[in-house]
DNA sequence: ACACGTTCTACCATTGAACGGAAGCTGATG
DNA sequence: CATCAGCTTCCGTTCAATGGTAGAACGTGT
């Protein structure tokens, strides 16, 4: 637009002022966003009044600004996952009644397993929190079980991010896990938050072959015992695929 | 922006951009895109692309439009109403355990009530669907259970909506069921979808003393017994308020 | 009570980003 | 092979977006 000293569009700039959140942050004064997303005071004013005329940004009394309620309710009426989260829930519900472990359903974008739907075991504190989450795919048995049935192409450019040495991990560890993965039709893998914990989960495949989510959960490791978890996962992931389309 | 012909700015297009996607629909093709939202085609596909470099809407292979996983994310990491659900889910489940029934949450929009969280009856079919759903305040206990604890100011602006006499519905009949659930403290009404349930609510008051929320559970009528329900909502409402900063 | 700092809001002349018709491209269909 | 339908790109025109500046509202320290 016109006289843009930084020369993006107005796209990039709504984009900037919606990322400008950070993780777990509802509300952000105004001079503040401005701050975070790099735009001039008067541009990120303008900006948010515009959006929150329309609902997707609410600009309250004093320069508050929350995510609008409407963009919310555009956002999971519409979700790309809608189906895969619909077609998941009574297995996964199942899982948490059987099993009682926290059980979760992550889907691959780019080199992340985001997860997408979660059940707290129960009598455990709800942890919604960690909805929406993110963890690299080699850190988790999410991402693992995700990755190692995706095409050749893209395991080889992903393991590319680990050509040069300078990171801890090397690409031939990656690679090793990634073969295990595949092999054993399940990926396991040791917490990451808590040490004592161990994360296990499998490949969700629709009616296309392609692998299109994980499902997993991530158990004591007092209570670790594949013969019983690897089995009740996958049959569940079956189920869900089955229910899938494309 | 330059040239627009119908003298709308670019968010106003964005804004509609997204608001094409009909409710439950998570794909829609790039022409049809262009027709629902009245934007020329070389514009809508402009807006896309744009929107999809940064995640916020994916165009696939064939013109293809989806919602973007990043919006997704975005948006369910920084939603207004994280705190509410978080605060919400513990006392939901319990709920849930102990009644057994459907239970879901709810917040005032406008003159509706919209559906943010909801667990299903143990064993029933998990209708994520209807998170993220709205209802006239009028035929939904959970609007009746907020709209009775609002400000006189606003409840007297949403009974103009009935003044005139065009509607079945008059303003006495709406009144009357306010006043009914502000005195009992409970708003309860027969179901809109099933005729045989019945959907009773008790709103949630922040430690402002705000009603920021409604909790209501959707039972089948020859389970309704009023003497066991409502306390168990109106107790767990009380909790759930407890945990509410503001 | 006054001065100062901070933050939100409004204004408006400048200017380059957005617009959209038209042409090109691609793939499916008869 | 011709036709069609839908996606994509191009480019000259135009006016909507920009952001510095100023004012209002509020809080805070002197």
């Amino acid at each position: 637009m016109a006289n843009s000293a930084s020369g993006d569009s107005v796209v990039d700039r709504v984009v900037r002022v919606i990322e400008a959140f950070p993780e777990g942050t509802t509300s952000l004064q105004l001079s503040e966003l401005a701050d975070r997303s790099g735009l001039p005071l008067s541009s990120a004013h303008r900006l948010v009044r515009q959006l929150s005329e329309h609902g997707l940004l609410d600009l309250g009394a004093g320069g508050t600004v929350r995510l609008g309620l409407r963009l919310w309710e555009l956002v999971n009426r519409n979700s790309p996952t809608l189906a895969l989260r619909q077609a998941a829930m009574p297995f996964m519900e199942d899982i948490q009644q059987v099993l009682n472990q926290n059980v979760n359903l992550a889907v691959l974008d780019g080199w992340e397993a985001l997860f997408v739907e979660r059940l707290s075991r129960r009598g455990s504190v709800a942890n919604r929190a960690r909805i929406a989450g993110r963890m690299p795919v080699h850190i988790s048995s999410a991402g693992l079980a995700l990755m190692a049935h995706q095409s050749r192409e893209l395991q080889a450019e992903y393991l590319e991010q680990f050509a040069d040495s300078s990171g801890k991990v090397t690409a031939g560890v990656v690679r090793h896990l990634l073969a295990e993965a595949a092999q054993q039709g399940y990926a396991q893998l040791a917490g990451v938050v808590d040490p004592d914990t161990w994360g296990i989960a499998v490949p969700v495949i629709n009616s296309k072959r392609r692998t299109v989510a994980a499902l997993g959960v991530v158990v004591p490791l007092a209570e670790m015992r594949l013969q019983a978890l690897v089995p009740a996962l996958q049959t569940a992931a079956r189920g869900i695929g089955r229910q899938l389309g494309d």
